[in-house]
DNA sequence: AATAAACTAGACTGGACCGTCTAGTCTAAT
DNA sequence: ATTAGACTAGACGGTCCAGTCTAGTTTATT
């Protein structure tokens, strides 16, 4: 081991060390969420924190790493729940509704907009976050709603052709309207009649779209 | 006339200061699609508009009000085609695929997208630049439609409840999966191809909802 | 030609902020 | 008690930038 500095420790993450960190990265979150990468300063995670500025970088190699480490913390933490198969029953109808409500519950809730949004704004500085980003919640999301599709299509519940493709036009219904309204601010996070209305919504078009004749 | 300054004269804008005035305008609109407001500088306006900066200022009021200036002009300039109303027949495919073509190739070219990061990425700074956006680009768009949609409906060629919920859910199934990777700039601008295979999905999903039984 | 307004190039101010450094404090283990 | 490592508070250098100011040049009008 050539280095044994500080920061490499601290990066094994052994313990007591490990509550300092998070409160580092807790803040961090909320900093950057709430203010963008680019307004968002390293002495304001360091007040948010009650920590010493020195001590940001004894944990991280700098803003950009800090940044990136909680972009990777909230896509894993947040996305979690969308990634996870849902119960498949035979009956359509209620699976796609049960995966359309834990979908919007995520993705419209001001955590999962704030990380949306801070991604679209930085996707030039940090590629390789969006591209993870993609890949671990609508990448993913689509891939296990168009296996269940599949399955119905070979079970004749349904007419699927192309599952993949299907799955993601099924998200795509679900995000609606609501979704760019939320991108852009213009609207508070929804009440649950609104999201069981869209949810309604997407899965009448998407079942209607693909009903066994 | 209380003022009579240099930036009252050209807000006006008669004659030969127009085409400097559009220089700046057309030089900040590069820089701020380009880099963000936040790493946009005023300096690389002015070299890029071949202006000095203290000309930038005689036009316009700081930094805010030239992005301001730029997003509304490129809103009205980039929105109009989708607000304007497409020939209507009584043949829904051919209407709605064309209204799909004409939003798909405004919202996926390099400039939409762009104008859209920009406004998410600073929608808590401008919220009124936001909502005017969305006025005069997706509520305008989903407005006509629903007219249409609900003329149809009238003649009993599709069946539709609700036009401008159904109007949404068409412009909802268009974006799809490809505007998410667009916003996160995971794709390059789409090939005429792929456009028009996800406009007809979209078509052929919406007509199978809103067919007459 | 004379005059005023528009424009240019560049210096400058004031402030924000990243990342480093210093000096000193606290904690825990020997 | 001593000692090493983690931590704090705050100063500091360097950079970048919005917006202003100065001095000189171009342009247009009379």
């Amino acid at each position: 081991m050539a280095r044994s500095s500080t920061a490499a420790k601290h990066r094994a993450g052994n313990g007591a060390a490990r509550s300092k960190r998070e409160s580092i990265l807790d803040a961090a979150t909320r900093v950057f969420l709430d203010c963008g990468y680019g307004d968002a300063s390293m002495d304001a995670v360091a007040r948010e924190a009650g920590v010493a500025k020195q001590t940001i970088y004894s944990y991280f190699d700098g803003k950009d790493a800090l940044f990136e480490a909680i972009v990777r913390d909230k896509c894993d933490q947040l996305l979690e729940p969308i990634g996870m198969p849902e119960a498949r029953g035979n009956d359509p109808e209620t699976a796609l509704v049960r995966t359309a409500r834990r979908f919007l519950d995520v993705v419209l809730a001001p955590e999962g907009m704030a990380l949306f949004r801070a991604l679209v704004a930085e996707c030039g500085r940090f590629p390789n976050l969006a591209e993870a980003f993609y890949r671990s919640g609508p990448l993913l999301a689509a891939g296990n709603l168009a296996d269940y599709l599949a399955e119905l299509d070979r079970k004749g519940i349904l007419k699927v052709d192309d599952p993949l493709r299907a799955a993601r036009l099924f998200f795509a219904l679900l995000r609606g309207d609501l979704y760019i309204r939320r991108l852009l601010d213009l609207d508070s996070e929804p009440k649950p009649a609104e999201v069981e209305r869209a949810v309604a919504d997407a899965v009448r078009v998407f079942l209607a779209a693909h009903a066994r004749r």
